[in-house]
DNA sequence: AGCACGCCGACT
DNA sequence: GTCGGCGTGCTC
């Protein structure tokens, strides 16, 4: 026979366009020679742990090709050094996804798939949990008595005494309770007189009590739509706030696990709350895995290998739980589709929307988006017939839908940024015994130290950004840096020593508050008081009992929870979404006011929103009022179908950073050039090199070219004509850049 | 991305 | 004379 080297193609994290090779190891060869044993060739190594030489080094990859001849001379080729565990850790079906969405976004091949890892498993650690054995007393076990051990051996009748109690011990109840028991339970192992058991490595927690519900006619039309799907299928769930889209979510999921298949149910960052896997535990009446940025990295391991060997059915979780395995995914739900958590921000920048509906693609499953403000590219996708539309109009049970009106406060005085009438309102919503919610999205309002004499204002050195006054330390930060100074004693450009802080904080607003409403309680929930783990459901949970009168909150209050004693939302400085640079601001403004507004009157009062605004004519504004948010989508579809914005384009942005803004300046010139040079057939813009949002970061320079076409097919195929070419470009290894695919946000 | 190699200022 | 600054170039 021959000598044929054979080789593995791996991932491996680094900037790899494609994967490496390796060359299998002798032992291996005689399998693989055979022809006709070529796919036990494949299952012998695709999508398995190994551990090669790398450099110097040693690193984790995983096989994603076997054998392709990629052209590289077989003497610059290594041996890899071991396979790993006794199983492949990505299947095929899972490989094919994760190329794809390399080669989508843009991604090297082995950052994807170690994004789909857990970070034990990227570190080499052994796919098996340890301390996930139990051990119990087998049939022999059951007729040894404590008696039959030695009377002297005092240790021994203590620990079978325990285990004579019939249930599975796992080595943390040991642990907790014994001292050495190793020794001895492997002997009794060995003995045959315990059987060993390799159980889920979640705790086993009591359930909650059950709960039913009954669907209303809209919710059960909604159920059957999706029921109905054969394979594949995109659903979009528009419910308004209050309108029980969970309940959808839970009798959908009901019906799939009674199939015996598994559920993944995405949620945005904040949302996902101890309560949520309670709630839906108490329905299903059986273990959720929540998956979230809270758990160490045991517990994602954990989380992980459940649902891959299926010893669990329902994986709740956030953006990158979208990459878990499964032992048989049935159905995909995305709850508040719209939410921009779902896009990765920095490093791989991908859409968990997307890519779980590229993945249920894949798998020929259905997938449930559901939202009260859909997307404007979820809605024309609905409006194109691309997903079914389903929708809830009507809120659960006997909830009004809120009452939203404009408080004008051109030329009145503000506090605060509160302004007269807005104080009035929330004394009387109070004293008629209303819990009330001052909204205060804190974005652009960071406090600013100013000169009170000449107006000077701190500016950091190495960003394009005024420094922020923390009180606290008495210092002046940069949030984009972390440089700090102490507050200087007198004004640098005057000698003034008269400062004031401008600008508006929630911890401002709760000083202020408190001295207008000492009779009231106040909860401030904010980035800065919920930082404890924990902490904030804590709060939320204090809100919802009505233990606090006035809630001061930002963001993360917006989303899903349900205040039943809130009857007035205040919201102070939506204004600046109408102005904002980026095209999508008015509908992030829009998708903000109605999910606040939404958790007002979910209890039996109905709930009224005050905005403060100093636009009370803009159609933005006006538009929202008269034909709420469907109305406000349609115009905005409109907009953007004659401007041949998203989602009528595709765009694709290329960020540079570099110390010299020349150079960034220089490649992006240098990219647009080549682009231009592209024959295209479809339309294809290109816009720039301009300067980023924040113009200098870090001391560097920041610019970016937006790419736009008509289709996502021409987008990549446009890029792709000119990629080897940029990378081959001399600035490319001298500046920092990377591809934005579908961006979400200029900055 | 790391992490080496490589070629010029302040130190025992 | 060296220690080390981070520019740049490669990794199967």
């Amino acid at each position: 026979m021959q000598t044929k080297f054979l080789r593995v193609q791996v991932a491996l994290p680094g900037p790899f366009w494609q994967p490496l090779s390796y060359l299998v190891p002798d032992d291996s060869l005689s399998v693989a020679t055979d022809p006709s044993l070529q796919s036990a060739w494949l299952a012998d190594w695709l999508g398995w742990r190994v551990r090669v030489p790398f450099r110097n080094q040693t690193r984790i990859a995983v096989v994603v090709g076997v054998d392709q001849d990629d052209g590289v001379e077989l003497s610059k080729l290594k041996p890899l050094l071991v396979k790993l565990d006794q199983e492949p850790v990505l299947n095929s079906q899972d490989l094919k996804f994760l190329r794809w969405a390399a080669n989508y976004y843009h991604e090297p091949i082995g950052e994807v798939v170690m994004a789909a890892l857990p970070k034990r498993l990227r570190d080499g650690e052994p796919l098996a949990l340890p301390g996930v054995m139990t051990w119990q007393r087998s049939a022999l076990g059951q007729s040894i008595s404590v008696d039959q051990l030695s009377a002297r051996a005092h240790k021994q009748r203590v620990l079978w005494q325990a285990l004579s109690n019939d249930q599975a011990w796992s080595s943390s109840q040991l642990n907790a309770s014994f001292s050495g028991w190793q020794p001895l339970v492997k002997r009794w192992v060995e003995q045959g007189w315990l059987a060993v058991k390799e159980g889920p490595c979640l705790a086993h927690k009591s359930l909650p009590n059950p709960v039913r519900h009954l669907l209303n006619d809209e919710q059960q039309a909604a159920v059957t739509s999706v029921q109905a799907s054969q394979g594949f299928g995109c659903f979009l769930l528009d419910g308004v706030t209050g309108s029980g889209k969970t309940e959808v979510y839970l009798a959908l999921i009901e019906q799939v696990l009674a199939q015996g298949k598994q559920v993944l149910v995405l949620v945005p960052e904040i949302g996902l709350t101890p309560q949520t896997a309670a709630r839906f535990e108490a329905y299903l009446q059986q273990p959720v895995v929540a998956l979230h940025s809270g758990l160490n990295d045991q517990e994602r391991h954990c989380a992980w290998q459940v649902m891959r060997r299926g010893e669990a059915s329902v994986l709740l979780g956030t953006r990158s739980a979208l990459f878990s395995p499964f032992a048989d995914l049935g159905l995909c739900i995305l709850d508040e589709e719209h939410d921009l958590s779902f896009k990765q921000q920095d490093g791989f920048r991908y859409s968990a929307r997307d890519l779980l509906i590229r993945r249920a693609h894949l798998l020929n499953i259905p997938v449930l988006l559901g939202s009260a403000t859909p997307s404007m590219e979820s809605l024309h996708n609905a409006q194109t017939g691309r997903y079914r539309y389903l929708r809830l109009s009507q809120r659960a049970g006997e909830a009004q839908p809120p009452h939203l009106s404009l408080l004008d406060v051109r030329g009145d005085r503000l506090q605060e940024g509160l302004s007269n009438k807005a104080l009035g309102q929330m004394r009387e919503a109070l004293a008629a015994g209303g819990q009330v919610l001052v909204f205060l999205n804190r974005r652009g309002f960071a406090p600013v130290l100013l000169c009170h004499s000449c107006g000077w204002q701190g500016a950091c050195s190495h960003c394009d950004a005024n420094l922020t006054y923390h009180h606290a330390s008495d210092t002046l930060k940069c949030h984009h840096c972390g440089f700090q100074q102490p507050k200087p004693k007198v004004c640098p450009a005057c000698g003034s020593a008269h400062f004031v802080a401008m600008g508006q904080g929630t911890e401002r607003l709760e000083q202020f508050l408190t001295i207008q409403f000492p009779e009231h309680t106040i909860l401030r929930i904010d980035r800065d008081t919920t930082r404890l783990k924990g902490s904030l459901a804590e709060k939320v949970t204090q809100a919802r009992d009505g233990e606090a009168d006035i809630l001061i909150g930002t963001q993360m209050l917006a989303k899903g929870h349900h205040f039943p004693k809130l009857t007035l939302v205040v919201m102070l400085d939506l204004d600046q979404g109408l102005f904002s640079v980026d095209f999508r601001g008015a509908e992030r403004m829009a998708q903000l006011l109605v999910q606040v507004a939404g958790r007002a009157g979910r209890g039996t009062q109905a709930g009224r929103v005050l905005i403060q605004t100093h636009q009370p004519e803009h159609p933005t504004y006006q538009q929202l009022l008269r034909e709420g948010y469907a109305g406000f989508a349609a115009q905005t579809l409109g907009d953007r179908q004659i401007a041949n914005l998203p989602p009528f384009s595709f765009q694709l942005l290329v960020r540079v950073e570099a110390l010299d803004s020349a150079q960034a300046v220089a490649f992006l010139e240098a990219i647009k050039a080549l682009l231009l040079a592209v024959p295209v057939t479809e339309p294809c813009e290109v816009w720039g090199p301009v300067s980023a949002p924040m113009a200098k970061r870090q001391n560097r320079w920041r610019y970016q070219l937006l790419l736009q076409a008509s289709s996502r097919a021409s987008l990549q195929a446009w890029w792709q004509a000119v990629a080897a070419a940029v990378y081959a470009h001399p600035l490319a290894n001298r500046v920092r850049w990377s591809l934005d695919v579908d961006p979400q946000e200029m900055g």
